[in-house]
DNA sequence: AACTAAGTTCCATTATTTGGAAATAGGGGT
DNA sequence: ACCCCTATTTCCAAATAATGGAACTTAGTT
């Protein structure tokens, strides 16, 4: 027996489904889900029409398009309250980003990736969208890395195992071999650096979140640009951000935040 | 035809005890969930294991209990982006918060009640999904009864049909009669106000988002409250909300956001 | 009108879901 | 330790829903 790969009868083909929209990020036809889609024609087309009945999708008719429904963004406020660290850090995060004056970002890590879960920006609004609900990767970035230098082996190998390598930039670490040895390192100093390894010019300062029994639950980070800090001038946050990260760790425990295993 | 009711099948049964567990709001107990629900303990005992599977769910070993997965929330930053109107109108909501100094809010109508998709407060830093994904009564908000103000007859008759029309305070609206004369006034003046019809002391002024074509896309609002401002001044934001709204409007044709039909 | 590509429906076969009932695991309490 | 009560999990034959190849419809082209 054992279902090892996935496959939860028709409700994982749904969420499948569900899952590739998402993954193309724009309105699709019918045609080109098709294409990449494993399930034949009819099939996608009925798992389709259940998922625009509930909401997940909508369609637009004049371009015959698909894309994920505002039912999703619904559910995952209640999901961000419910399930993420953010609620909980919230009052942290917000003295952090008022006494530094950096963007800070809280993560979790999520099936091997990092998750953003929140975010503040003190001075300017524009950059980006909300970078709540965005990943990015673990291995390449502050959060990612002081996260995954305080798994246990067992969890670190399997997120390791989804960790792409990519080279996004000069920095960026490319190897296991690299990768662990950065990660002994963090876990000594108890502190992690992006040195630009996931954007040109940008650096960050971060720290694991650990439960009371040392487990991860989230990281915290620091961010700037190199136009404005250097790496020995974000060690100044050191204290500030551990201090945080601690804080929001006991509160974590408090409210019995799930030791989580990714 | 009309599958007037619910139900596609397990899919829509499964998301059917996945928006349970969204509206509880809390970690749930398999038996307190049965209790509410329509489905026999086998079947929902199988239907929550396949949402935990695909991680919809996340379920807590030490309590016994299910919540809302963070599956989720990645899920619904990638809605967000490609089916709200908040990418969309960004800059023009960056512009008229910076413009005015006071709480903008951009919201949409879904399933007859209001969805905020963004916010800006210019005084406090930006709390993304604090207020992204919450959804809020349409008969008693400004936003909600600009954007109401606006719709043909026959949404409008759905979307009244789904109001609770709640007594929040003392100046809610709460007969069906009292509110279509009031959606009368404010299609004629263009805008609407929210009179503490929510929330004591909370007022806010607010207009409809149109499509080229004259449908509501969507609604925006400035809000404040009595301590800071009376009605009269509000009313002095109108010209700039109108023309945010229409410069919205315009965009949205441009990138050819789909005209809905709640 | 004939051709083509995209989207939708049909329906006999097959695979999944169903749910009552029984087994198992957890607590207390005595 | 033992029993009892409750909550959760597993089983399995019957019932139901999903499947997908093929046929059909629609819309756009030559």
């Amino acid at each position: 027996m054992a279902a090892e790969k996935r496959g939860d009868g028709t409700v994982g083909k749904a969420l499948d489904v569900l899952n590739e929209v998402a993954e193309i990020g724009s309105p699709v036809r019918f045609s080109s889900l098709l294409k990449t889609s494993k399930y034949p024609k009819a099939t996608l087309y009925r798992l389709l029409q259940t998922l625009l009945n509930q909401d997940m999708l909508s369609y637009n008719d004049e371009e015959q398009t698909y894309k994920l429904g505002l039912k999703l963004v619904r559910m995952a406020h209640a999901a961000w309250l419910q399930s993420s660290l953010a609620p909980i850090a919230l009052p942290f995060i917000d003295e952090l980003s008022d006494k530094v004056g950096e963007t800070v970002h809280l993560a979790q890590l999520d099936n091997g990736q990092v998750l953003y879960v929140d975010k503040r920006n003190p001075s300017s609004p524009i950059e980006m969208y909300s970078q709540a609900g965005k990943v990015g990767p673990a291995y390449c970035t502050g959060v990612g890395k002081a996260m995954m230098a305080f798994l246990d082996e067992e969890s670190l190998s399997r997120v390791i195992s989804k960790q792409a390598f990519f080279k996004y930039t000069d920095f960026t670490i490319t190897s296991e071999k690299a990768l662990r040895k950065e990660l002994t390192t963090i876990k000594k100093q108890g502190i992690a650096f992006d040195k630009q390894e996931h954007e040109v010019k940008i650096i960050c300062i971060s720290s694991p979140i650990l439960s009371a029994k040392g487990r991860v639950i989230g990281g915290l980070s620091i961010t700037s640009s190199i136009d404005i800090h250097s790496l020995e001038s974000l060690q100044e946050f050191k204290p500030q951000l551990l201090k945080t990260s601690e804080l929001i760790g006991k509160e974590a425990g408090a409210w019995n935040f799930p030791e989580q295993n990714n």
